[in-house]
RNA sequence: CGGGGUGUAGCGCAGUUGGCAGCGCGCUUCGUUUGGGACGAAGAGGUCGGUGGUUCGAAUCCACCCACCCCGACCA
């Protein structure tokens, strides 16, 4: 391609909302442009860096027996309901109604309509089991897009599906996808973490997620120092209240409950100032609203709630936080409520509330809370839940070691997804005993775009990106100088058209009007992995510069060998 | 949805007692220059986010709306 006819230009400064860094890297360097909020175009050097990973993800699912098909973006909504996603998924789901007057969704993902084609196209274990996969748009509207493309509404996204007779095969499968999903994340070049996550609205048995570590990633990963346990913080758990922190002394000797005056004071913190103790010898008690019934949710003090372990404890993930009003009427004052006496509220607790005694606790009355409560005792709580955020200082559940906390952007996710969508669509197969079965499901994600982003946050320096050989748009970066020379000018010309007969990829900057300063400063921006410089200087040298981009040192290659040269280098980069 | 911010040329920005629409970069033409974002000369480019209002007069003041960004909520 010639740069002088790339349909992109590069831009000496960011647009002034680009905050991250690939987001201004991929608008500086031509790759992409919004459009709307969370909605981009792909210039053409931005869709063949998403055709090269596209090409990966397709090797390497087939290579595990993965068959690419195409399913509708558009799609009606008697299949959302089918699956009740329908009423269970809010306003991400972008819903429409046709000319005809039928509801409609945009598809966010594809699980019902592989439902639908597995009850119509499997019938017999025989069939079974089957990977199917796609690379597809789906739409979600995201409350809140950012990052360029690293959180968007539009996007293009690998699924695949597998369909099993068993959980077992399942559970046998389910490393194959995992091994496949390391090989594709290394093949792209990126440095990734396989990490526990939770399923969200997917639903399912267990999930993990990949993630790229950077500073600009919006999920927060939890790792053990160890490095034998990491985490996504939503389901992130540290297991027995020995490894919180800051345990507390259980071995007191008990005292009666003693209430005390605490005036103006509804916040934890302004509860242990005032007491003169730590936040730790506090219960907290956070009242939600479940299915028109309040639950109470108790923490030590310390601990903050974490509202993704919810579901599995209530049972339903219809909660929210509950009003003033509801707190009154169960009987609790807000900032100073606790079970103390509320025998008739549902209590959950965590299982912070066990490692400690002698908790202050709010006594249900307007400017008073109660010091010397006992969990089993005076709140009545007999078993606990882990509901609570791994935090700073918390110990790893398999060896004890220190939990850190990075920042990490999801590139991948994969889900056992058992039979919640074949039990909801009646996708069902015949087994060798001839009665019918559901199809056991799992679902494995890589959103493209993302993963270009994450490789610019990982890849990069301060002139621009240095993208991972395998994914970058073109694999030689020519620059001509001096091309107002007619001979040199002819010598370049016979130099990009050799090295596109050895199919070779090349970007080939024959701008006679740019100055030396600017086609090197474009070459870094666009961060092709290797430059080759034609000019009277490297003519003068013997032959053509060369120089990687991530290298500062660059060599002279004799004209004649070059294609062999730039031929073999490009072989070694992308090697498997 | 809550909080904060921005909106003036392709990009970055200035523009307060309300009085002719500006600067840098980029772009076009010509000349000089030619290995790390050159120099000179001459040009092109604007519904000042939108609507309504106040005013002799609005980019500027007021009201409403829209878009985009950031933090949070939410979310593979």
């Amino acid at each position: 391609m010639r740069l002088s006819k790339l349909f992109a230009r590069t831009l000496r400064e960011p647009p002034s909302d680009a905050e991250s860094i690939s987001h201004q890297l991929l608008v500086r360097g031509g790759y992409i442009r919004q459009l709307a909020s969370g909605v981009f175009s792909f210039l053409p050097l931005g869709w063949r860096v998403i055709r090269k990973i596209e090409a990966i993800l397709r090797e390497e699912m087939d290579a595990i027996g993965g068959q690419e098909i195409l399913m509708p973006v558009v799609q009606p909504a008697e299949l959302w309901q089918e699956s009740r996603r329908w009423y269970d998924v809010g306003p991400e789901l972008v819903r429409w109604m046709d000319r005809a007057g039928h509801d409609m969704v945009l598809a966010m993902t594809h699980e019902e309509v592989v439902a639908d084609l597995a009850r119509k196209e499997i019938v017999s274990y025989r069939q079974l089991p089957q990977v199917v996969y796609q690379i597809q748009t789906k739409f979600r509207d995201e409350p809140r897009p950012r990052g360029g493309l690293i959180r968007v509404r539009e996007f293009h996204m690998k699924d695949a599906y597998s369909l099993h007779t068993s959980f077992e095969d399942l559970d046998r499968y389910y490393p194959i996808i995992s091994d496949a999903y390391v090989k594709i994340f290394k093949r792209a070049g990126l440095d990734v973490a396989r990490i526990e996550a939770d399923s969200g609205m997917m639903g399912g048995t267990s999930s993990h997620e990949f993630v790229v570590i950077a500073d600009s990633g919006e999920n927060t990963i939890v790792r053990c120092e160890n490095g034998d346990y990491a985490a996504n913080l939503e389901t992130a758990y540290c297991a027995s209240p020995q490894n919180l922190a800051s345990p507390l002394n259980v071995s007191e000797p008990s005292l009666p409950l003693e209430e005390v005056p605490t005036p103006h004071t509804t916040t934890i913190d302004g509860l242990a100032h005032l007491l003169n103790i730590s936040t730790a010898q506090t219960l907290k008690s956070m009242l939600y609203s479940v299915n028109d019934e309040v639950a109470m949710v108790v923490l030590r003090g310390d601990r903050t709630v974490n509202e993704f372990k919810l579901p599995k404890v209530l049972g339903t993930d219809k909660f929210r936080l509950a009003t003033a009003d509801e707190i009154r009427a169960a009987g609790a004052v807000e900032g100073y409520a606790s079970p103390l006496g509320l025998r008739q509220v549902k209590v959950f607790a965590d299982q912070s509330v066990r490692w400690g005694t002698r908790f202050v606790v709010g006594a249900n009355k307007d400017g008073f809370h109660t010091r010397n409560a006992e969990v089993l005792r005076d709140l009545g709580i007999a078993q606990v839940y882990d509901l609570g955020n791994v935090q700073d200082g918390d110990r790893c559940a398999q060896c004890g070691g220190r939990l850190t906390f990075q920042h990490g952007i999801e590139v991948g996710h994969i889900f056992k997804l058992g039979t919640r969508y074949s039990d909801k669509l009646h996708a069902t197969y015949l087994d060798q005993n001839g009665a019918s079965k559901p199809i056991v499901m799992g679902c494995y994600g890589i959103g493209s775009g993302r993963l270009a982003a994450a490789a610019v946050e990982q890849h990069h320096d301060d002139k621009g990106i240095c993208w991972p050989p395998p994914i970058a748009p073109y694999h030689i970066h020519l620059i001509g100088l001096g091309l107002a020379d007619p001979q040199l000018r002819q010598t370049a010309e016979t130099l990009y058209q050799e090295l596109l007969r050895a199919r070779l990829e090349v970007l080939y900057d024959d701008r006679e009007d740019a100055q030396a300063g600017v086609k090197f400063n474009d070459a870094d921006l666009i961060g092709i992995p290797i430059r080759a410089t034609l000019s009277p200087r490297s003519l003068k040298a013997g032959g053509v510069e060369i120089k990687l981009r991530h290298e500062p040192q660059s060599r002279i290659v004799p004209l004649p060998d070059l294609t062999a040269a730039l031929g073999a280098l490009v072989g070694q980069m992308i090697v498997r």
